[in-house]
DNA sequence: TTGTAATAAATGTATATACATTAAATACAT
DNA sequence: ATGTATTTAATGTATATACATTTATTACAA
């Protein structure tokens, strides 16, 4: 549906009024999905999100600055996820040797094993919930990486 | 950028799941961008957005769940956004007479001069923060508008 | 070597999201 | 008319975001 309907609203004055909007919206529109998704695991996206750093590092560590680098919210927290996590037991932390102000993080058996429970779902998931052809999600790829600019 | 470099992951497995990824890494690069935007004016973006919604109606008043219809975020709380705009005398709010479980709240001279001021930058940040030709936002709309269903 | 700057992680505070629950008012069936 | 269900808004709690500050450690220049 477009969004101007969804949302109920006029038209708008320009067309990169509407993308941000329409970029905010289907962002909600994912989140509420993936929430309820990772939520019978006890896991929220962005938790998620730092187990996957964590496993693409493993059997290494990563300090915790590093998994902040490459979240997808850089504005987040890494510290008190990542604190999150260990009170699952998801992952463990460790003082860095070389350098006493790092702290190594590593995914544990345990949050190695909830990723794997949850990967065909999500996978399953990520195509179902969006809507487009191959063709047209790579179109929606390379439209969104350039937009970064 | 390539979302991969960006945030120094491996290749996704498929574009569904990449596309979630560059989705939401795309979402917090422009909430990042709107919240330095609406700082000064003591407003954060769902405040903004709330804002508007009510401008959209006025000088007719419109009630909380209506609002919350409208919100980008459906699982967002209208009730307490409206109670922080208050605050800051941005909106009024009335008992509804016809029904008074209801409250009708309406955007205040204030609001509006809020608004007026912010209209311009606002414009030039969306232009100015998407990358993107007009045909090419035009495309993404598209996308985002099927991708939902 | 000593003092200053820079870095890493943690913490504090305000705001917002996700979802459950409550309280009040209204709708509606019997 | 009365009781039950539904609706609307508010509230409670856990989590996350945005950003400033603090503490500990390391780097580095005078």
């Amino acid at each position: 549906m477009k969004i101007e309907d969804e949302i109920k609203q006029k038209p708008f004055k320009d067309a990169y009024s509407k993308a941000m909007v329409n970029l905010l919206y289907t962002n909600s529109y994912l989140v509420t999905g993936q929430s309820r998704l990772f939520k019978p695991f006890g896991l929220s996206p962005e938790q998620y999100n730092v187990l996957r750093i964590l496993r693409g590092q493993h059997p290494d560590p990563i300090t915790v600055s590093s998994i902040q680098d490459r979240m997808l919210n850089k504005m987040s927290n890494a510290s008190r996820l990542v604190e999150k996590l260990k009170q699952k037991e998801m992952v463990q932390r460790k003082e860095c040797a070389e350098d006493r102000r790092q702290v190594d993080i590593t995914i544990t058996a345990k949050g190695l094993d909830t990723l794997s429970q949850l990967e065909n779902e999500v996978r399953k998931f990520n195509k179902d919930y969006i809507h487009l052809s191959e063709e047209e999600v790579d179109q929606l790829n390379n439209l969104l990486d350039k937009l970064r600019g």
